[in-house]
DNA sequence: ACGGTTGGTTCGATGAACGAACTCTTCTGT
DNA sequence: ACAGAAGAGTTCGTTCATCGAACCAACCGT
């Protein structure tokens, strides 16, 4: 069967990087990734995904290099960003912006910090503070004014999520 | 019925972004809106979108407020990006911008340039050169190394797409 | 008046997503 | 050592979206 992912070969590379994180669910895994998820029940738990799409998802997020299976405690694989898969950051980060503006009643959910010098990240990457470009791992996640706070039933990660804390580091 | 593109009412600016812009063609039909694609057989032609699902995303994407039906010659509709379409600019970049790095073995296939100064857009969104954010009127998008040479079959949007142009600017 | 273009709609077939239940392995507490 | 729970998936029947080809109505140029 010809991939349902293909659209066509177009001469556009958007239409290749649709190809891989174009599907349902594969952006927010990623998010979920950048914001320190790393098991497959974490992943249920905080996106409510089907179990059998978070497989297929995984697989295939391995198989294109953006996400790397690893050992975690006990014999339970993790998952964790490849350099590609960080590469991905910019685009969680300027969608999350254009759904803040303009989906956000309360303000802006999340509000994301360039770690020591205290800056805050702008969309376009930069602090502005002190103009640097900011790197993934130097950046903090902090909940923002639109930010409801997770009621309980959301589960244990929503709650972690909610409060401050340095992208990529693991959840548990 | 409930929404299908709802994924769940996450505390997450991202989710809602998707919510209007993560479902297979939403985005594609975005960058083809900001390449200057207003006319539904151009977007058929260039996209092959199926009809039906083309007319539903115009729809969904109207009543978002993200294009906006305005009458072209004859009675013919035409489509264009409102304000808060030319928001998800950024977003096409990005996302252009990854696939470019990671899927493009001949090199880029689209370099975007600041439309005067003549330098580089950088995937920030500033002029490597001046070092202004450039506003997306004055963005000139132009093939660069990688792009492939459309062959006719590909119609003639495609053909015009791959000489340089400013981007917004319509295709006819 | 008429043939072509534009902008859709309709419809049957196919494929993907959903969600609940099930399996198998590995921890954990006693 | 053993029972139970939790983790990491797999299986499967149902539902829903997408595909693509055909159809249709309005308009346009000649």
């Amino acid at each position: 069967m010809a991939l349902p992912r293909e659209y066509t070969n177009q001469a556009c590379s958007m239409v290749r990087a649709l190809e891989i994180v174009g599907e349902r669910w594969t952006l927010l895994i990623v998010r979920d990734a950048v914001f320190g998820v790393r098991r497959f029940s974490d992943f249920v738990e905080h996106l409510g995904i089907p179990r059998a799409v978070l497989t297929e998802r995984l697989e295939f997020l391995i198989g294109e290099g953006v996400l790397a299976r690893v050992p975690g405690p006990g014999k339970r694989s993790e998952y964790e960003l490849t350099a590609k898969g960080r590469g991905l950051w910019p685009v969680v980060r300027v969608l999350s912006a254009w759904g803040d503006e303009h989906y956000a009643p309360g303000g802006r959910r999340r509000v994301f910090v360039h770690a020591g010098c205290e800056g805050e990240v702008a969309q376009s990457g930069t602090c502005l503070r002190c103009g640097d470009e900011v790197p993934l791992a130097e950046t903090v996640m902090t909940p923002g004014p639109g930010l409801t706070s997770p009621n309980p039933a959301e589960g244990q990660v929503s709650a972690i999520l909610a409060r401050p804390r340095r992208l990529l580091q693991p959840v548990h």
